[in-house]
DNA sequence: TTCCAAATTGTTATCGATACCATTCTGTCC
DNA sequence: GGACAGAATGGTATCGATAACAATTTGGAA
């Protein structure tokens, strides 16, 4: 039996203060809701004395701003989405992180969507971000299902492509070659001295980033006369660590003189290592193995690992940039192609002879 | 020179379309607005002729349905806000993915937002997200700032605490002590025979959660009659693997005895160990060092590491449908401490005369 | 056949802010 | 003193959907 003078719920009056409108707000001061509108914008002409007044009364009153009714009256959402394949995965959460960033202070919001690699997700996804009429979106990669790119052709919003250089761009694109990126390094790795090279990478095409670097990868080895390259597929992308080691196991059993294992990130790469020290394997004594995308753990794990850095948060942030210059600038540049830059990092786990 | 007949900007015809209304698919359609608008919602009476009717004109006219309209005068913005700390923490993500997939289907949009550990950035997102009438709000932790407080009350609508159980909830909580579970970690290690701690956290008090769990730690070497922890505080929190390698050398060089050493999360006792054995050391044999969080990397590195585990993704699912529960049921049940398992996994780092 | 309940569709007002244009006020210059 | 530019403020229509209620149709039951 609960007592009769607890006292009731607090939500409810609460729930009365949040009726609260633009319109009380102005009558509390004695002026028009236009005017406390203006005093919100920092743009607009009032006189400092009465916004004072306003932004008082807003804090006595507790007003909080309705964007929701201001974006339908001036057309402008003040939303920007994006999507990318995963929220777990470091280098993804870091462009993630670039792109909020960028849009501070703008009085942009940012809609977070992940497809979890897959393109029906993000067709569904793509929907319902357009629902909220964002004023520009950020997509991973250039994988798309037809109705998403009718759907965004007809949104007519800025579209940006990060992470590859897809072959039919929408619209612009940050990002880079993950195939010559691998390329690079299978190059940096052969000029050390290894000619046996493996690689191990996910089962199916749904991660396209990883596509791209098993072509540049196999490409690279035919061209320096390695022949053919040792692959390995193992689990649906995104392959994680655990999934690196037995992957490793399997490249080993088929090809037991592989001398240097390239994996399709520093996650499987971390996993490969662990597994190889497990069995009493030296790296990169016995194996050398190298990653792709260095993660924090690649500069700090023993041995650390050889990886290309990619510049994860700068690919988020100069995203925006050009979402924001296509938004307010009105995108006069047109379509562009900006390369973001990546590099071989050569650590502990390729050292030619090494420990 | 530009080719004459070359097509104009698609984005120009594209924009057109843009303005598509309900209107205009109901004239097409030969029906009202109203139609169409019931047609988009599941539970509503339209004939299923008539609804296929004017699903076909939406397909064929690429009509999207524009949600911030409706939202204002259903007054449901179908929005849920969440705010974690950091989206590069793992820990954190897969908080923010149990949201995600909890309200998968149910129609409600989640809008994320990361406060870097900062209780004035959680003021400023927390008015940010107000903005857009959120159903529900999701925190991290139980520490606000006055104003942030009296928001929240104001706005009338539920709050979800989570990750640890605050002094004075707001309302829902969803999360587990802190101080507890890092006293576990300490009595299973203490009864394996480990008699000298050391602690390894950050700076400040800016990451409650870590504040917790070292005065769960001081307390319970304490009550164990082990005399006074040795503490570490080692850079700003979250602090990083890098520095977890870099506090553990501190750390040795004031009490070069320690026989194990508990650190803040699962990343910094990854640092410490790296950091040891690029030192020579034998972990376990020289020096025990254990984690908190059960990050992926403590299962497969080598050693692996003993950890407290946390169950990250069923924080956010169950913080979520406790919020439907709220935003939907009216929150009938009142308000609501929901506790969340935690378990001691003992592995490699910490195994008494261990390799 | 008559009548009523349930199913289906339509009409109108409204959500809460902002765009747009009109109006008032202030100070300055000739 | 008059005129006028520019700043400050107000009034009204409107954004695009949905709530609330009204009207119409349909299918049986009486």
């Amino acid at each position: 039996m609960k007592n009769e003078d607890e006292p009731k719920d607090k939500r409810v009056k609460a729930a009365d203060a949040q009726k609260l409108t633009m319109a009380e707000v102005a009558k509390y001061v004695g002026v028009s809701a236009m005017t406390v509108s203006r005093a919100f914008r920092q743009d607009a002409s009032v006189s400092e004395e009465t916004r004072k007044r306003i932004m008082e009364a807003v804090d006595a009153l507790g007003y909080v701003l309705d964007l929701s009714a201001g974006s339908l009256s001036s057309r402008r959402s003040g939303f920007i989405a994006a999507l990318v394949p995963s929220i777990n995965n470091s280098n993804f959460s870091d462009t993630a992180r670039g792109i909020t960033d960028a849009l501070e202070n703008t009085g942009l919001q940012l809609l977070l969507g992940y497809t979890d690699y897959s393109a029906e997700k993000e067709e569904r996804l793509i929907e319902a971000m357009l629902r909220r009429r964002p004023e520009g979106i950020i997509l991973t990669g250039g994988s798309h299902t037809d109705r998403a790119r009718r759907m965004l052709d007809k949104a007519g919003i800025p579209v940006v492509e990060t992470w590859e250089i897809p072959e039919e761009p929408i619209n612009h694109v940050v990002g880079f070659s993950n195939s010559e990126a691998m390329s690079l390094l299978v190059r940096a790795l052969a000029n050390q001295g290894y000619r046996r090279f493996g690689y191990i990478g996910g089962t199916t095409a749904r991660d396209t980033r990883g596509s791209q670097r098993r072509s540049g990868f196999l490409k690279t080895v035919e061209e320096l006369g390695l022949g053919p390259g040792r692959v390995i597929s193992f689990g649906v992308p995104p392959i994680t660590m655990e999934q690196g080691g037995q992957a490793v196991v399997s490249l080993l059993e088929r090809w037991p003189d592989t001398e240097v294992v390239l994996c399709v990130s520093d996650l499987s790469a971390f996993g490969a290592i662990m597994e190889c020290k497990r069995r009493g394997m030296n790296v990169p004594g016995d194996i050398a193995i190298a990653g792709f995308g260095d993660y924090e753990i690649s500069s700090i794990c023993h041995p650390s690992i050889t990886t290309i850095n990619v510049d994860c948060y700068g690919i988020g942030r100069q995203a925006a940039v050009r979402l924001l210059d296509a938004v307010h600038g009105g995108g006069s540049t047109g379509d562009e192609i900006t390369l973001t830059g990546y590099r071989v990092v050569l650590r502990e786990s390729t050292n030619r002879g090494g420990a």
